[in-house]
DNA sequence: CCAAGTTGTCTATGATACTAGACAACTTGA
DNA sequence: TCAAGTTGTCTAGTATCATAGACAACTTGG
């Protein structure tokens, strides 16, 4: 150790560093996409040696848990959303069983007709009537996934109003009378975000995402909504339990 | 670090090592006054080289927690027991409150006459009749102090017997009507032990020992009992209270 | 474009941590 | 008394920890 560690307490210097940036980060005190002080500011308040800093962060980015970006700073990396894949999969309760606040927001609502492969998924004949949703789904601030979603406009008539009100699937569903459903087949890729995903969920281009084509069914095993979703890579962790 | 530590934690092997052996002593494992496995055996058990071991060892015995015996091994040291002097003191209360077992034996009774010094302290005549308790006090097994007590023959007929039976001055001196008893006079001094309270103290020669000479009296100040107490010095911690 | 501020990388030095081996000093039990 | 087992102490070598300074590479804001 140090001259600087009293008694030689077997824990190294950049260790006690790098827990008290944690704790920070879990606390709140940075808050996540936060820039961290300098390397110069960090190793000054805890009376280190800049390299010492650099261990420590160093320890914190191998967790994942900041990014530096060299010549702007450190960043708080948002810890993954850790995003169980059931047949019951609802987006506010996995956002707050991880103990943060699930927000919905409708960027556009309109009047499509089925192509051919929508309506295979959702059960009707090619050219019926749909209503597309386009959503974005957020934890805390954080854009976590813009969703395209397809509904039958017969079934549903005036979907669209009815999400901008409630900001979320599972009550539009409710409005229409159903109680529950379940998550069908679920196929999943991968791609890099386009430009207008990526301004939606404030990534940079070239970023990875996670693609995600599912169709909801009611208790009977009826096609309710079909939807196809982008998750940004980085954000978001996909669990797949037996 | 080692190439041993995977993943450079950032804390010390002889910290994780002194950890482990202060959570077995904490536990139960290690109980007050058993030999630690040798330096080596450790280890063996923590894949660590023996040097790394003895700097955990060190680590524990500044703190107090073991004691190194050379040629003999290292021994856990028993937490010193807090003897808060008041003027009501009653041994079992006191091991009670450290959340220990307190345990009294008889060693040996015997009649006896008053010295003059013995006469002034009970308020009698010299020569008068008294009891001689020889006691020996425990909490759980680790003997704390021995004892000679001495009390009235007239006032306390067959004490020795009373005390074998309750092992305790308190339930004796109320199986003579003493509902209560205050401490009065309290004298203080430290010496070596001597090799018939070593045995009992189960301590090694040499070692220091705190002596009490303490009386006690009944509510109008009338005295009961006089006592020479031997503490085992390295187990107990006399705390005087304002 | 430029200056200021950021992270990344290099060299260098000294203090600790850990390992390894050998032997001394001591205790214990046979 | 002796052998086995214990802790104490020494030397030595390697790796990590921490410090220090200098400069490169990059970003940002003016």
């Amino acid at each position: 150790m140090s001259m600087q560690d009293t008694a030689s307490s077997g824990v190294a210097l950049w260790r006690l560093v790098a827990d008290g940036i944690e704790r920070g980060i879990a606390d709140g005190r940075f808050a996540a996409g936060d820039k961290l002080p300098g390397e110069m500011e960090i190793a000054e308040t805890y009376r280190v040696n800049r390299h010492t800093v650099r261990r420590a962060l160093a320890a914190l980015a191998e967790r994942g848990l900041v990014r530096a970006e060299r010549g702007s700073g450190t960043y708080v990396e948002a810890q993954k959303l850790a995003y169980p894949l059931r047949s019951r999969t609802r987006f506010s309760e996995i956002v707050g069983a991880e103990g943060r606040e699930p927000h919905g927001r409708l960027i556009e609502a309109s009047e499509d007709v089925a192509t051919r492969e929508l309506a295979r998924e959702l059960g009707l004949k090619t050219g019926a009537p749909l209503v597309r949703i386009e959503a974005i789904r957020l934890a805390d601030r954080t854009p976590i996934c813009v969703s395209t979603t397809w509904l039958s406009a017969e079934l549903f008539p005036g979907a669209g109003e009815v999400f901008a009100a409630t900001r979320s699937m599972t009550k539009l569903l409710e409005h229409y009378g159903v109680r529950d459903y379940r998550r069908g087949a679920t196929r999943i890729t991968a791609g890099i975000v386009d430009a207008t995903d990526a301004a939606r969920l404030d990534l940079p281009l070239g970023r990875p995402i996670l693609v995600v084509d599912a169709t909801d069914l009611d208790l009977e095993g009826k096609p309710l909504v079909t939807k196809h979703s982008r998750f940004a890579a980085e954000r978001v962790e996909f669990l797949v339990e037996p």
